[in-house]
DNA sequence: GATGAATGAGCGTTCATTCAT
DNA sequence: TATGAATGAACGCTCATTCAT
């Protein structure tokens, strides 16, 4: 008997149907929308009846709410945790790894939709992740200026405009828009940080360019 | 007595009633999301009885086409009447006025999400509006490379950032972020163009700078 | 001038629109049931406006009063009009002008319907015309067998046996049996009246035959 | 334990509760007609709920479509199952067990009037059930003649005299006709197959009778 | 008198949630 | 604990009737 072992086989087999469940919730969310997904239907998904998925989640909104929380989390933590040399290396890797999640998950969308109807969702997401992030990006900003990496800009402004480009790309991959869908993370990624890095007036000849 | 009058009074009437009809169900579709705006809220809104929303309209979803309609065509033909006499000036007019429009009209962000679901939505906003004004910046980037005035970028994703990052301000404008609704139309054009066109990456000293 | 004329030109137009509206009112209830058929329909039919029904008649209820009523009475002078030198001859002209009315006026099985669900339908189709017919019916049965025209058979039954027979026949064609549509209303006259007279029972040899 | 229970206790519920809601729909669409009977009402008279209504029945239109292929089925196998010695006792029964089901069931009128509105009812109702009386009819009428117990009448007629008789005395009792319901349907049988196979008509003196 | 837009009660149907098994 | 049948409030929509023009 492992006595490390802090979960117990029941705990682990419940947390895995719980996440089960969320993911199933999730992906008929994103197919249908909140409203037209019904719980039978994500219980079918998540291959439980419907009686089950209420001893896991206390309500529809619930699941909402969890799969906001969750996706707030890791969106938080993912960005938090990356480790770059230089301001134009900690831009590309930001981008390519939000261009690569909401690839594949279309949940900001519907989140940020959610956001503006459901307080709780608002709170989630907009105050514990958007919020957080706008804050670090104005705080990284203020740091490379005053670093003299880059020029005076109004913080506020540029950390929206970053991150709300990034909104805006995944509302163009959630709306199936065939060239960025063409396009790599990486290559998209390095292409917005040289947009957002060096701008795209011409520069005088013999002037230094900027990566790509 | 007035000839030339080319509209009766029944029909100016009922054109009107049609208009009031269509803002109401807006305004309700905006503050209670498309699902849970009931047909009964929007009469009530539009000061009109159920039925006569019905004489009007041929259906809920009719409500959401409608007003679809009209704002992708009132954003196309804004975007493209605008003058300009120089890149920047061009850029900072089609900010400012699409700030100025999402600011009191959050329609776009409800429009984005019902894309997703609805078909006819995704034909008249994504298709008829989004793409054509997607092309539409492509083609003025392609022409501004070549006439020398910015950098040889890639035009698909560099018309995608300026949208997304629009549409990316629509989304915090529709979220009550308060750091974005404090600054005023021009001034968050002139900023956006400014790091658009001159990028966030300090440049050597005696460099000149672009506007601002 | 003529004098004599009892009605004026505007009473002439009001009876005729009335009979139009009547007549609209009766194809559209055919077509769709009463209930299914809508005001609208029914005013399109008969070339005026919904309001200008209202003016004619008072309720959509009114309408299928007022069919009854002249279908009722129609059938009764019709039936009670006709002049017959035999028995034979007596039966087979009225079930030859039944089966022609019913080919083309349908009223009879949407009447025979509504009946049971309306107290004034029942008045006018079963009490004042159904009921009087099957008297009148059992009358003239208990003269012939009085006559010793026909057998002693139960009067009651057998007036209603040949107007089931009759009703029968109405709901056959209303549900646009091929077989009974080929055949004309006299032939089949002449038959039904051959089998209700001679019966189907073979006869021994010798006997004499009934008409046809 | 019964190992031989074919069917669960469930299943058993199942099928009782989907019995008891059809009959339920089936006296209200009697008393009211299909249109006016409301849902409500009809699970109201089951004793269940609305929802649980449509657990069982997808719709309203399909609470007539059960109930028109259930009395078709039970017409076509009840008529068929009939064993009889002669012709007369053939007709006596056929008839007496038709008289006794629809002063019971009042449904053949509501079906027949369906049949004309709704294609689903007449393909169960017309097409497969009465069509096939009517056939089974004709060819009784063509055996019986060719082995000379009838006399040579055309057959096609015959069937649908002696069917639309039948129908003809359903509505009688649908209308509540008091006569009507005074006489068993035995005595009444009897009658009618007196009338059908003998005739109305006299006979000269002498002629051997038919039955009662 | 004729019109047809306006009305709102009432319908069939859905679905989140509960609870007996 | 897992199930899925039962529930009923609430929805979008229809249409007989009214009434200002």
């Amino acid at each position: 008997m492992t006595v490390e072992r802090t979960t117990t086989r029941r705990e682990r087999r419940v947390a895995a149907r719980q996440k089960r469940i969320l993911e199933a919730a999730g992906a008929v969310f994103i197919e249908k929308g909140y409203e037209r997904a019904t719980t039978r239907e994500i219980a079918d998904a998540a291959d439980v009846s419907e009686g089950t998925l209420y001893n896991y989640f206390a309500s529809k909104r619930d699941l909402l709410i969890g799969l906001c929380q969750a996706f707030s989390e890791e969106t938080v933590q993912t960005i938090l945790s990356i480790q770059a040399e230089s301001t134009e290396d900690l831009l590309t890797q930001v981008l390519a790894n939000r261009f690569q999640h909401v690839r594949s998950h279309q949940l900001l969308t519907l989140i940020l939709h959610q956001s503006h109807l459901d307080p709780e969702v608002h709170h989630y997401f907009v105050e514990q992740a958007l919020a957080r992030m706008i804050s670090e990006a104005e705080r990284q900003i203020q740091a490379m200026t005053a670093g003299g990496a880059t020029r005076p800009v109004n913080p506020a402004i540029a950390a929206r405009t970053l991150i709300g480009a990034v909104m805006g790309f995944a509302i163009l991959f959630y709306l199936k828009d065939k060239a960025i869908e063409a396009i790599s993370s990486e290559a998209l990624a390095s292409a917005v940080t040289d947009i957002f890095l060096n701008g795209l007036r011409a520069r005088p000849t013999g002037e230094r360019e900027g990566a790509q």
